[in-house]
DNA sequence: CTGAAAGCGCTTACAG
DNA sequence: CTGAAAGCGCTTACAG
């Protein structure tokens, strides 16, 4: 593989001026320029970041942390990030935390050695301290997406997730429901903790009672909206929600498998909303009624805010993008008491 | 942050002694092996790998190459691919092409300057003069999973396609279908072709004719599974089919949405068969009879044969995993005609 | 505008 | 078993 030196022996000139031609242009005058751009390509030259990189103390390498790089949720937020990231000469490290909170240490390691140049969070499943060590002591940039930590200022990309419950709920109720439940997502999650405060605020709004019962958690899957679908849908008949907000769209699958096994009608008998607008709500059986999150551009502003940060740009510490309820068929007005 | 210096001040030896003690133990006493790591201990060292890597011309870094990021097939391959290399010291680049043949480039590039040791390849759809050149000339470690390229002998983790359409099609004529259809993906994938050929000569070993507008192309989506599916049911009645074969479960679950909306019942009028068993294919409306790939595995294999490369290990050329079919509620006895 | 030289943090023959 | 020294390939003050 030729180097610089030998870049440098073909065009005539030293080292620091085949470096100056590339980095700095201006520095040097146009007949040297060309020469050095004639003897790179005659020698088929390109530079060994890993040099570049010790030099420089940089990496140009971002670490995105997820929960569980199989959820295909997180699918469409990394293929934004990555197309910002290679745009502006930036590769992605993947760092599947595989919910596991030991896992995201082996990469906030990299960071101090500048083999990562910064850090995107799409998860809030690691060691508190990680982030409050490192985000204020040694100012690791760091940008946190669709979670976030509740007491740090980290700058962040997000939803208004109390704002999209409610518009939800609102939208059941208008329909004319009344016992309406909620299947959440893990509750040690600060966004599923919001829905559930959104679901009760506008529940309370819109003077609907809340039993206890219609608050039940699952974990984003569709097994786990099937199995507290069941729960939900054997409850005594005065107690059976007619509507069933979920904090996901594989959830509220799960939950219209369960209604049909107990020949339960979507939506005659039960309304159901999802949450995140997954390429397949539209292709179940009925259509899924859901809160639509722009991932690709969640993704996008992750990395652009992170690229800012590393520029010591100024950024603003939330950055909030909005959702959209989309009506399908699996909602429709409340069945007759 | 501190070097290798700072240790050999705190242990009172010469830098070259801990990287020994690191890298060589048994090459040092068993006291200055102690010292050594107190010294690391007490001023919190973690080495540099760029310098390291710089100096050894390694970097432990593998690029995956995938056509899509997005798209969830991939997904659970990833994970796979990750966990395997996490516990071997690896770090994973993640490369999305983008269906863009340019982009596979820049990964390349990565490899002769050390920037990253191999590269799994998950797509076919990069210019093959990357992949004649560098793997054959330079030897560079290279290893495919799902798809492969003809001519080529790389190292490479797949499953066999012609059969696994052989068996689904032996399936469905065995449920007394004679008018089987197939939605293929797109037909520049070597294991597209394959399936095609494994759909062809299982009809013709069961003697069943094949219109040829029977063998329709799709784009492994939901949105291209429903568009084909609308031409084939809109097939006159003598010439349509009673079963369709599709390259993919998104595709099918598309396919199973234009029946419902054509008024046609799955399974009683017709049969569909998918492939991959993603998860959602247990939770559509009829559940999804489909081939089942073991994707986690794809993606273990795949990089522990790249290990193997990179440590000089003699590797098979082919190392074909098993299929499965998956009998579920979308195919039933054929209709009487 | 250009070059000689130092240095980023590590590893590894070469002596001893 | 240990150390002094060279070198991986680049970049960048410092002179000129």
């Amino acid at each position: 593989m030729p180097t610089i030196k030998d870049v440098a022996l073909a065009a005539g000139c030293s080292t620091a001026t085949v470096s100056r031609a590339l980095a700095n242009p201006e520095k040097v005058t146009e007949a040297t320029r060309k020469r050095v751009a004639s003897a790179i390509a005659k020698v088929g030259y390109s530079p060994n970041l890993a040099a570049r990189n010790l030099r420089r103390s940089e990496s140009r390498t971002i670490v995105v942390l997820l929960p569980d790089i199989a959820n295909p949720f997180f699918s469409e937020i990394i293929a934004g990030l990555e197309d910002v990231a290679h745009r502006e000469g930036y590769r992605v490290l993947l760092g599947d935390c595989e919910h596991d909170t030991g896992r995201a240490k082996a990469y906030f390691d990299l960071l101090p050695t500048n083999q990562a140049d910064g850090i995107i969070l799409l998860t809030a499943e690691i060691p508190l301290s990680l982030v409050t060590q490192q985000a204020r002591g040694s100012q690791i940039p760091l940008v946190m997406a669709c979670e976030y930590f509740d007491h740090l200022a980290l700058p962040t990309v997000r939803i208004d997730n109390p704002l999209a419950a409610a518009r939800a709920v609102e939208y059941l109720s208008s329909l004319g429901h009344r016992r309406i439940a909620t299947i959440t997502g893990p509750m040690q999650n600060p966004i599923c903790i919001d829905r559930v405060k959104g679901y009760q605020s506008e529940m309370a709004r819109q003077q609907l009672a809340v039993n206890p019962g219609w608050i039940v958690e699952g974990d984003f899957g569709f097994l786990s909206g099937y199995q507290q679908g069941q729960l939900l849908l054997a409850l005594p008949p005065e107690a059976r929600p007619s509507a069933i907000f979920c904090h996901s769209d594989e959830m509220a699958i799960g939950l219209m498998k369960a209604a049909r096994d107990a020949s339960v009608r979507v939506p005659e008998d039960l309304s159901v909303i999802g949450f995140d607008n997954i390429g397949l709500s539209e292709y179940c059986q009925p259509e899924l009624t859901t809160v639509s999150q722009p991932r690709d551009e969640i993704g996008r502003c992750a990395m652009r805010l992170l690229l800012d940060v590393l520029r010591k740009k100024q950024v603003p510490h939330q950055q909030v993008l909005s959702t959209q309820l989309i009506v399908r068929a699996s909602t429709a007005q409340a069945p007759k008491p």
